[in-house]
DNA sequence: CGCCCCATGTAAGCAGTTACATGATTAC
DNA sequence: GTAATCATGTAACTGCTTACATGGGGCG
């Protein structure tokens, strides 16, 4: 249900085709959405049908031809509609946890391992959000109420990885410390 | 696939019916995986057909008959081979922060009371870990190693729901000084 | 010569949810 | 009496992933 309504939430702002929506998918908005293209086709052509979204095709030389699509006004209402109902935090599932959860199982090296390639890509991660906000969010006086809300999803992503770097250093020196006893 | 595996990781621990299963994904490992009741029966039917499980059928009276599953060597030899996989971080996917992406799209009351509804959960989930921390993981020294292991999958909880918890409460000020506006 | 970017899709299948179904016992 | 606990499942459906498919242009 709710990639539906992120890609009618992105069409809210401008005009864009199926292969751009993916593209976002992978990159600004990754860490609160994520979808591979082939999704984001089935459900444009979906939303098309129910009249929320329609597109205009576009023809190109040099390059394939492409369909921009935009939100209508039935969209943007029913956009609005689904903004007004309460939020369901879904549980996240992490295939780590469960591994840790019968840690002794196997040898602590190898959980070490798996660990240590988490939190690289963890820090990565964060890194990568606080050079986005240094450069467009830095004086936060100046930003617009749409910049500023953009801002506050930034900022999700800056404290939910800051959080798993703290607990993968609580792991990381409870594994080290199982190494030595072995 | 990893629901599987938590059925095996737990199986791993002690025999278990389907019902047991269910009601460990409600209460005590909700926060890396949960599953619904008829969710768990197809796995495992599935897992015993595959071999990695074995049950027992126990007859009771004035309650209805129940399965007891158990590992089998072939489970117990899959989830190690499992475990020594890289693990590959899902993307979390959060229709508040869609919203909040859109945010000026509705009135900041609205955001606002579904922000401290949110913000109520976590703090009880918060809560809830804390007491069980406090409850069962209070001296570290005396635990044992498969103790500290599970110690640490409750630590992520804590550690999640505490950093949920700090960026509520950027929001909530953040949608206050909106309303001031208004 | 092969790989990446642009741009769109179909088909098959897996994972998970929701609705429906049964039925006895215990607690308020 | 009505709700909760114990205990198991089937059926229909939705959401999402993976594999497959096409085809020109630019880069090294």
């Amino acid at each position: 249900m709710s990639l539906k309504h992120s890609i009618l939430a992105l069409l809210s702002r401008e005009s864009k085709t199926g292969y751009d929506l993916s593209r976002d998918a992978e990159n600004s908005t990754r860490f609160f959405w994520s979808a591979t293209h082939q999704q984001v086709y089935k459900d444009l052509s979906r939303l098309e049908e129910e009249g929320l979204v329609h597109h205009q095709a576009i023809e190109q030389n040099e390059k394939p031809d492409k369909k921009a699509y935009s939100i209508t006004k039935t969209g943007m209402k029913e956009l609005k509609h689904w903004m007004r109902q309460p939020s369901e935090p879904k549980p996240s599932k992490d295939e780590f946890l469960i591994k840790l959860f019968v840690g002794d199982l196997v040898s602590s090296e190898i959980l070490l391992e798996d660990l240590l390639r988490q939190k690289d890509l963890h820090l990565s991660k964060r890194e990568r959000y606080l050079e986005i906000e240094r450069k467009y969010f830095k004086d936060r006086k100046t930003l617009s109420t749409p910049q500023r809300f953009r801002h506050l999803t930034l900022r999700r992503g800056i404290l939910s990885e800051t959080a798993w770097l703290s607990w993968c250093d609580e792991v990381e020196s409870f594994l080290r410390q199982q190494q030595n006893l072995a």
